[in-house]
DNA sequence: TATTGTTATACTCTATAACTATA
DNA sequence: TATAGTTATAGAGTATAACAATA
């Protein structure tokens, strides 16, 4: 019956392993955790955002959040002012140091991911943009319990 | 320049962080932590196999490994024999109760994972899973690092 | 010499829940 | 009452490296 889509799971997370191994390596290069480097390449190229919005973009609950920002804070990389519109909240951003190691780190990143796909034209693009695009329609649709106080 | 494939990384990543928050439940739902859940689910269907094949199926180190098992042993989902042929390594299964929770919670995510795909039909498989495929391919095809030693 | 798995260390992440301050 | 973030706790994962036994 229905579980066709067992191979494409699958399929799917040995996709995301692979990927995962390779920015890995970079992420320890710049001596960052994975979770670390996840907020910088969350926080990258954006003007910044809450603690709230940072877990719903990411797996990371606020309780842990408290944490690993602090050490990114220690290291110089990102900077939290008070937000103006609700007083309980934060409003975070990489710092200029921050800004560096994304803008050094994630075009190595981006160019290990370029090599992967060398042999990709246009209409390979096409497909797989319109295929995952449409997977993570199907995702979204299904109602997820809030992740930051299950 | 080539960095059309980033869209391409930012979808997959979300599509795989969406399948992770589900199943992540059904995990925690048995109480077993993501790296527990990765590894019966790898042995699940399986007639078992070494710690060092175990390591390169999922991402965990062989150092990690140990405990890993270790706390699945202590919980009698795993058992371990002396390899016949290798006397440095181990043969892990699934024990029964492994596997009855295997064939419980797994049907489980196969069934959330069903509802995801509802709409789709065999022409949708088919495309998504070449896609998938293809993608799988060429990142397979990017000399990696052994995870087991770096 | 190389490989499989163990042990040890130090740190980080995780889930959870009670808490403070603001809304 | 609800929400944003903090704190505390206990357990688990992580990288790393030195180590034993076997190949």
């Amino acid at each position: 019956m229905g579980e066709r889509y067992l191979k494409s799971i699958r399929l799917l997370a040995e996709c995301m392993q692979g990927f995962e191994r390779l920015s890995g390596q970079h992420a320890r290069a710049c001596g960052l955790t994975h979770a670390q480097f996840d907020i910088i390449a969350t926080l990258g190229n954006t003007p910044g955002m809450s603690y709230k919005e940072l877990g719903e973009r990411t797996l990371i609950t606020k309780g842990t959040m408290t944490g690993v920002i602090e050490r990114l804070e220690q290291k110089g990389l990102v900077e939290r002012t008070r937000s103006s519109d609700d007083k309980r909240s934060w409003f975070l951003r990489l710092t200029k140091a921050g800004e560096r190691l994304f803008d050094e780190v994630f075009p190595r990143v981006v160019a290990g991911g370029a090599a992967v796909f060398a042999q990709y034209d246009d209409a390979d693009f096409d497909r797989l943009e319109s295929t995952l695009a449409g997977l993570k329609a199907v995702i979204d649709a299904v109602p997820q319990p809030d992740n930051n106080h299950r």
